[in-house]
DNA sequence: TGCATCTGACAAGGGGTCATGTCAGTATGC
DNA sequence: GCATACTGACATGACCCCTTGTCAGATGCA
C-alpha cells in the first residue's frame, strides 16, 4: 500500500508488456496524426482528431506526448528520416557518375512526395514557425538532405558553404511545391532536370 | 428616417471624412498587426493583440477586415509590394551587365530583409500552411520576385521554365533564412555571390 | 448652444481546445 | 473463480478567442 509502485511490475495484456502496449498507441498515434494532418490541415488538428483517428482516447495521448507541438516533432522525425533515408539509398546501385547518383536520389524524393501529397505538404509548408523547436528540427532535416547531395557529388565536407547548400535544397523544396501546385502536371523526368540544375550549383561546373 | 441612409452625409471630423478616418485606422491595424506579428509570431497574435498595438478598438477590426485572415492579407501585399518593388528599383543605375543587375537586386533584398528580421522570419516563413488563400497570395509574391530576376537576366519571357524560377527563387528565399538564422553571420557581398549562384541557373551558361 | 454623429471602453454570449479526473467493464494471472 | 490491473468512454473545469452589442462621452455642424 506504501511503496510497491518502485518496481513496475508490468503485467502482460494481449501477449505484449506495459511498455510494448505503450509503444504501439504511441506509434499508432504518430501514423494517426500524419494521415489527419493530411487530410485537415495542422492548424486545424486537434488532439482529440488524433485520438479518434487512432482509435485511442485523449488519457493516452498525454501518456506518450506533453502537447500537441511534441507529436508533431515526433512525426517530422518519423517522416523526414524514412526520406532521407529512401533518398540516400537510391544514390547506389548503377554508378553512372556523381550527376547519375544525384539523379536517382531527386527522383526517389519528388516520387516519395509524390505519392502522398497531403503529407508533403504538411511538413514542408505548414509546419513552418510553429515554434522555435520544430523549426530547428525542420532545418536539421534540410541539412541532412543536403548533405545526401553534396556526398553524391563527391564534395569534400571543408568545401562546402552552407548558405549556398541551404540555397540549393530550399530550390529542390520549392521546386517540388511549385510542381506539386501544377497538379503535377509535367512528366517526373523533366522536374528531376530542373532540379539538376539547382543541384549542379554545388558540383564542378562542367556537369552534363 | 426610412430611406435617408441611402446617401452617406461623411460628416468630417477632426479635418478628415469618415472614408479617410476609416482607411486611417486601417492602415494603422496593418501596420499594428506587422509590428506584433514579428514580436509574437503570425499564431500567437489574437485580433485583440493587434487592436491593441493600433490603439483601436476591436470594433475598428471589424469595420475593415473580415477576419483574422483579411487581415493577414492586407499585412502580406502592403510587405511585397513594397519589397519587390525596392527590388526592381534597384535593378536601374548604372548598368554593368546582367550579371551586376541581378547582383544589385540581390543585395537590395537581403537588406530589407535584413532590416527587420521578425517580418521576414514570419512572411517568409509563417504564413506557410495558414489558408488556401495566403498560400496564393505567397505564390504570386514569389512569381513577381522571379519575374523580376528574370527579367534582369534579359530572359524573353517565352524562355522561361516555371518550375526552374520557382526552384531559383525558393533557393534565395532558403539561404536568406540560413543568413538569418546564423545571425547574419556571413558578409552581405559574400551571401549576394552564393545567391547569385543559384540567380546563374536561369541566365546563359558562362557568366562572370 | 443644442443636436446628431462618431468614438472608445467595456461586456458577454458562443464556441472550441487543453488537460485531467472519474468510473464501470474487461482481460489477465494466480 | 477472484482479485488486480488495464482499458475505453465520458465528464469536467479552466482558459482563450471571436464577434457582436451596449453606452456614456467627445466632437463637429447649424
Amino acid at each position: 500500500m506504501m511503496a510497491d509502485s518502485i518496481q513496475t511490475p508490468s503485467k502482460r495484456y494481449r501477449g505484449s508488456s506495459a511498455e510494448e502496449r505503450r509503444a504501439e498507441r504511441r506509434t499508432r498515434l504518430v501514423r494517426a496524426a500524419v494521415r489527419t494532418y493530411g487530410q485537415r490541415g495542422y492548424h486545424n488538428t486537434s488532439v482529440k482528431a488524433v485520438c479518434e483517428a487512432a482509435g485511442l482516447t485523449e488519457r493516452y495521448f498525454y501518456e506518450s506526448f506533453a502537447n500537441s507541438e511534441a507529436l508533431l516533432v515526433a512525426c517530422l522525425r518519423a517522416v523526414t528520416q524514412r526520406l532521407v533515408a529512401a533518398v540516400r539509398d537510391s544514390a547506389g546501385g548503377a554508378d553512372t557518375g556523381p550527376a547519375g547518383r544525384v539523379r536517382r536520389m531527386l527522383a526517389t524524393y519528388f516520387t516519395v512526395l509524390q505519392r502522398d501529397p497531403a503529407a508533403a505538404r504538411v511538413f514542408l509548408v505548414e509546419i513552418g514557425g510553429v515554434s522555435p523547436l520544430v523549426d530547428q528540427e525542420f532545418r536539421q532535416a534540410l541539412g541532412r538532405f543536403a548533405d545526401a547531395i553534396a556526398d553524391a557529388w563527391g564534395l569534400p565536407p571543408d568545401g562546402r558553404d552552407p548558405l549556398l547548400l541551404a540555397g540549393m535544397v530550399g530550390g529542390v523544396m520549392h521546386l517540388a511545391l511549385a510542381w506539386a501546385a501544377s497538379g503535377y502536371a509535367r512528366p517526373l523526368p523533366q522536374v528531376v532536370e530542373a532540379a539538376l540544375r539547382l543541384c549542379a550549383v554545388l558540383g564542378p561546373a562542367g556537369e552534363g
